[in-house]
DNA sequence: CCCCAGGGCCATA
DNA sequence: TATGGCCATGGG
């Protein structure tokens, strides 16, 4: 078993990662105990089961599971520097919220929290059309039906590990099969058609991710059918990435803002682009930070 | 029984 | 362009 090292940014709380990665919901793409958090990676077809934890100024993550070469070692780090964040200067973003005391106290409150990534493009946009409308448990319930019957899994000490499905499988699925698992007849056919779209080429992440514009990108997505303003801007947030991401009609980021400013009812679209004009350029770090405030 | 959940599509006017 | 019904299910 080997261990690597990646060493902690400045303003990160490791801590905050565990704890919203383990929100009292059961996610089934990763596991998380009181210390660190163990989730399995896949490169050049080869599968490698990582845990995460603490150790001193470090970060260590010990592979498992999978006979990892010095360039997959490479990519190990790489993957998990995305997916926490780790490598982004916070610097700016917090000197820029001292001038807004409400926001000033979310970002005292949950120093260090960094932005969680579903570095995986189809993953991200899978997971917000499965949480499209209906409560977070019961999307849960939804991935992990999809996910225990379409997805790899290894096994290791008793317990199962398991990755997303892939477009190729998804591909294949009629929309029968997926309403026997409780999605709505929507849900299966947003989710077969997206599968068919990555196998043929037609969306990837390679082709989104040079370009410069966000709403460049927010606007092609659009055009794909089952995905709306919402889904576009949380995937291109939690996939590529983009810092400037509003994920406009989110009931959690409504709420958020309700309870931050103390108002009567939820925002309106005018209010919630007031209230992030300020931050432009960071809209997502807001958005993630609002989230956290939920609960 | 009602309404609402980290929405989006479609029909109607 | 704007509005309302619909989807599946669980929880309040």
């Amino acid at each position: 078993m080997k261990n690597l090292r990646l060493p902690k940014p400045s303003i990160f709380n490791f801590k905050e990662s565990l704890w919203f990665l383990d929100r009292g919901y059961d996610d089934c793409l990763h596991e998380v105990s009181s210390t660190g958090v163990s989730k399995l990676l896949t490169f050049n077809e080869k599968d490698f089961l990582v845990r995460l934890s603490e150790n001193g100024k470090d970060l260590k993550a010990e592979i498992l599971l999978g006979d990892a070469s010095a360039w997959d070692e490479l990519e190990i780090k790489k993957y998990l520097i995305n997916w926490l964040d780790l490598d982004r200067d916070l610097q700016s973003l917090y000197s820029r919220v001292e001038n807004f005391p409400l926001v000033a106290d979310l970002f005292r409150q949950y120093h260090g929290l960094r932005l969680i990534a579903i570095p995986d493009l189809f993953e991200a946009l899978g997971w917000s059309i499965i949480g499209q409308q209906i409560n977070l448990n019961f999307a849960y319930q939804l991935k992990r039906a999809l996910v225990e019957k379409y997805g790899v899994s290894v096994t290791h000490k008793g317990s199962r590990y398991y990755r997303f499905p892939k477009p190729e499988v998804l591909t294949h699925l009629a929309v029968s099969d997926l309403k026997a698992l409780q999605y709505s007849r929507q849900k299966a056919e947003y989710l077969i058609n997206l599968a068919g779209l990555f196998i043929n080429d037609q969306l990837s992440f390679d082709q989104l991710a040079p370009m410069e514009n966000t709403q460049d990108i927010i606007r092609e997505l659009c055009k794909v059918r089952g995905i709306g303003e919402w889904t576009a801007n949380y995937a291109v947030m939690k996939s590529l990435k983009r810092m400037d991401c509003i994920t406009y009609g989110d009931i959690g980021l409504l709420n958020a803002v309700k309870k931050l400013k103390g108002l009567e009812d939820k925002p309106n679209r005018q209010m919630v682009e007031e209230f992030f004009k300020p931050f432009a350029g960071w809209e997502s770090y807001i958005v993630f930070y609002l989230w956290r405030s939920l609960s």
